[in-house]
DNA sequence: GTGCTTGCAAACGTTTTGCAGACTC
DNA sequence: GAGTCTGCAAAACGTTTGCAAGCAC
């Protein structure tokens, strides 16, 4: 049994800047402090095409932090990490083997990853849809298809 | 003649009885001791529909070898599921938050889990396989749908 | 001022490791 | 006899918690 989601509010709509999300955190009753400014910023950084694939684990993101804010402690970041997750701004998605990775919820999209080398190819919306679809029609089942990578092999790899 | 267990073999075909999968556990490679045998026993029982979805994290694992035998440790389970797996007995997959879960390899199925109320519904094999042909024919991509869980919300709980 | 949020330290649960001795084949 | 496997102790790892002080609103 999973935590309870009955906080959870909507998924965010598209926010573009960190001032957006904090416009959101604050109209769903959260605060605009400093660790959690930072903490966004890391993460629409990561976001960045040229930067990474738009996921961190917590670790990996405390580090980030750690840059611009030394002194923010490790379980600031999963607080706000968890918080953000119940404002609907963050989510996370368990990707292979090791710690969930945490992402905007704007840009959340769902992840096969090859088990051979590593290598994580973005799922086609269509066929995320169909599954959802499937599952829906044969099973009453609404998927979250963004919580859980797919393993397998990459076409290089097979 | 006895063979390297770093490289992964493939899946063991249906083995109905504790003897059986000990026999494919020598085949490999593998020797049969008492707490692997334990393990196998408390793995086969777990796959029993009356006692429970066939699936154990390690410490459940480990709870129900010890009451056959209170002295295998903790980290022989470990050593053992990473074992087995290896020899292609057992899988292991991601059910939702909290530890992996191992299963007899040839018992092993996919399955939707409900965020809301923990319920596990195995997924059938046609869905399955629907998605493992799209996943080849528009990525080139070879999924192993067992190892991670899809979750969302189940018929009841939307 | 209220009460959300923070830093710190400590604990938690799961998993991995090094080692010497025991056992299977 | 060779090499796998075991129990033990210790540590690694990611994560959560209690608390008193700090800060946003």
């Amino acid at each position: 049994v999973s935590k309870p989601l009955s906080a959870q509010t909507a998924l965010a709509p598209a926010a573009s800047t960190v001032e957006d999300v904090l416009a959101l955190v604050r109209a769903r009753g959260g605060r605009v402090t400093s660790p959690r400014r930072v903490i966004l910023e890391a993460l629409f950084e990561a976001a960045q095409p040229r930067v990474g694939a738009g996921h961190l684990t917590a670790p990996q993101l405390a580090e980030a932090v750690h840059h611009r804010a030394p002194d923010v402690h490790m379980s600031t970041v999963y607080r706000n990490l968890d918080d953000l997750q119940r404002m609907g701004v963050v989510v996370h998605s368990h990707m292979g083997h090791g710690p969930a990775t945490y992402q905007l919820a704007s840009l959340a999209h769902a992840h096969f990853i090859c088990e051979a080398c590593g290598a994580t190819v973005e799922a086609p919306e269509t066929l995320v849809r169909e599954l959802a679809r499937e599952a829906q029609t044969e099973l009453g089942f609404s998927i979250d298809p963004y919580h859980f990578a797919i393993l397998g092999r990459c076409a290089a790899c097979q």
